[in-house]
DNA sequence: TGATAGATCGGCT
DNA sequence: GCCGATCTATCAG
């Protein structure tokens, strides 16, 4: 049950406003920490799908990890393009990643989105993935694209435009104290950049098993 | 509960 | 040809 929403989206305190393209044009580990909390929203299919942006990484121009390393070529052109849009890819035969443009035009940077926390949309999301659990819908790259119903076709997508269905909404910043930063997955020499933020303690990042910790001990 | 291998394919060398 | 910003099933303890 929600207020119906009639034009008053661009407001800036309204939580679905859509961020905007200053946002973006930051260097991304400074965008990809600012992500946390922030509402990535779906309304393009059945029903609407938000959820809060718990887990993301950074990847720069020069960085050996980032697929802009070697320059532009047909697959990352997206990344070197404007900040604000999306660059989708599919990886390992099966899965697709979902990263937003960061920086400058003409810059190859992005943020990868890694893992959400459902809020709205629930039904839609396990639809899509096929599991019922919550915590397993959206904590990861690839179960998060599935979730979203996000792929190829997405590629390029201007998230700065909220008609479009597929967008980032401003939401509920999280705090400082709330946000942790670590090494990277799967990147080697992940130590050098920590540019993996995310929610400490929530049940619905990735990699969250090793050396867990239970309440209370 | 934690570690490991297999699936599967587009892009780059 | 090889490798990967992954996920899942399976096995061992």
């Amino acid at each position: 049950m929600k207020p119906q929403r009639t034009g008053q989206h661009e407001r800036e305190d309204d939580p679905l406003s859509p961020l905007a393209a200053s946002f973006y044009a930051r260097p991304s580990p400074v965008v990809a920490r600012d992500l946390l909390g922030r509402l990535l929203v779906e309304e393009r299919g059945p029903g609407r799908v938000v959820g809060r942006i718990v887990e993301s990484e950074a990847y720069e121009e020069g960085d050996p990890a980032s697929h802009s390393f070697r320059g532009p070529t047909p697959r990352n052109s997206v990344m070197f393009g404007a900040p604000g849009r999306m660059y989708v890819y599919f990886t390992y035969g099966m899965h697709h990643c979902m990263n937003v443009v960061t920086g400058s035009d003409g810059e190859g940077s992005a943020v990868l989105l890694r893992a959400v926390e459902p809020l709205e949309g629930i039904d839609v999301m396990c639809g899509r993935r096929g599991v019922a659990a919550r915590p397993l819908l959206c904590s990861g790259p690839g179960r998060l694209c599935q979730a979203y119903g996000v792929g190829r076709a997405d590629n390029g997508h201007d998230l700065l435009d909220s008609a479009s269905g597929l967008f980032i909404a401003a939401g509920d910043p999280l705090s400082r104290e709330h946000a942790a930063a670590g090494p990277r997955v799967g990147v080697r020499e992940a130590a050098e950049r920590p540019w993996r933020f995310f929610e400490e303690g929530s049940v619905y990042v990735s990699r969250r098993s090793p050396g867990r910790r239970r309440p209370g001990r």
